[in-house]
DNA sequence: CATAAATTGATACGGCGTATCACTAATTAG
DNA sequence: CTAATTAGTGATACGCCGTATCAATTTATG
């Protein structure tokens, strides 16, 4: 497990410095930290776990990371915005499965929304280009607690 | 049209007295300069149509209809949350075609989303309570100019 | 090692939304 | 129709989120 930590954190690393970005002190720490989570987190939660380390750092990585597909931004049912780590398999396009209760997120790679779409758009000419979508509901660990207001 | 804007304050007034919100003068300027709009808005964009009202009221106002139904609150493809006044014929779940250029949107009814996903889900054991789903492309009057990254 | 380039972190700003609270306006009861 | 009740207002402050600026520092490079 923490094996695992080091290993993803290093890959984290080894992602920004594809992309150009330098290896430094403050990005290791707040990379490891990341790879230390194991669910969705906010950048404040993220911030607090890294005291020493300046904001602006934080974010700036956040932002870095979310650029180069390794994080991915959720939308939660309440409308707060967290990070999750992307699976390693799943850096393309994907959307998530999130438990109201536990938190967790299961990826979903099948998505064919747009195909779906597809008639409805075609009939008013409108081009899809894209689109964003979260799926909120009870994972299979929570069943058993009362439904939530999604 | 500004027949329409009246009548359309009007209704959301009433709206709102439904809810047992009282028929107040400050209340009454937010709902027009509301009525007054023809595409998604911020709250802050409301607020500078709006001096001499405060900020809280305006915030308050924007609260009370979407919990009511007459507001929605839309997520740009740039993450930026706006304000879409409802058609009042799709009071119930929709969603929207928002064109990334003018800022038009178009109402989706036939949604079938969770339809789509539910096999995923079952497989694993997920049960979906709900989503949240944008759709952004060009409409119809923007097809011709560049696309632009969803 | 010296230089150029990127990064850092303190600070500030802006947007967004909520809480508090004294004051005022709208309803309701008498 | 006034008095009491209740809701709403707006100033202020707080917290979260993200970005801009900029001098000081660190990293990579020649």
């Amino acid at each position: 497990m923490r094996n695992r930590n080091y290993a993803l954190a290093d890959q984290l690393l080894e992602t920004l410095e594809e992309q150009g970005h330098r290896d430094t002190e403050p990005r290791r720490k707040v990379v490891a930290a990341i790879a230390r989570k194991n669910r969705h987190f906010t950048a404040e939660e993220l911030r607090g776990e890294l005291p020493g380390i300046g904001r602006a750092t934080v974010y700036r990585a956040l932002k870095l990371l979310v650029q180069a597909g390794a994080l991915c931004r959720v939308m939660l049912a309440d409308g707060a915005l967290h990070y999750q780590l992307n699976d390693s398999a799943h850096h393309g396009h994907h959307h998530h499965l999130l438990c109201v209760h536990c938190g967790e997120s299961e990826d979903v790679q099948g998505c064919d929304i747009e195909g779906q779409l597809h008639s409805l758009a075609a009939a008013r000419q409108f081009q899809i280009t894209g689109h964003w979508l979260e799926v909120y509901g009870q994972c299979y660990s929570c069943a058993d607690s009362p439904a939530l207001p999604a």
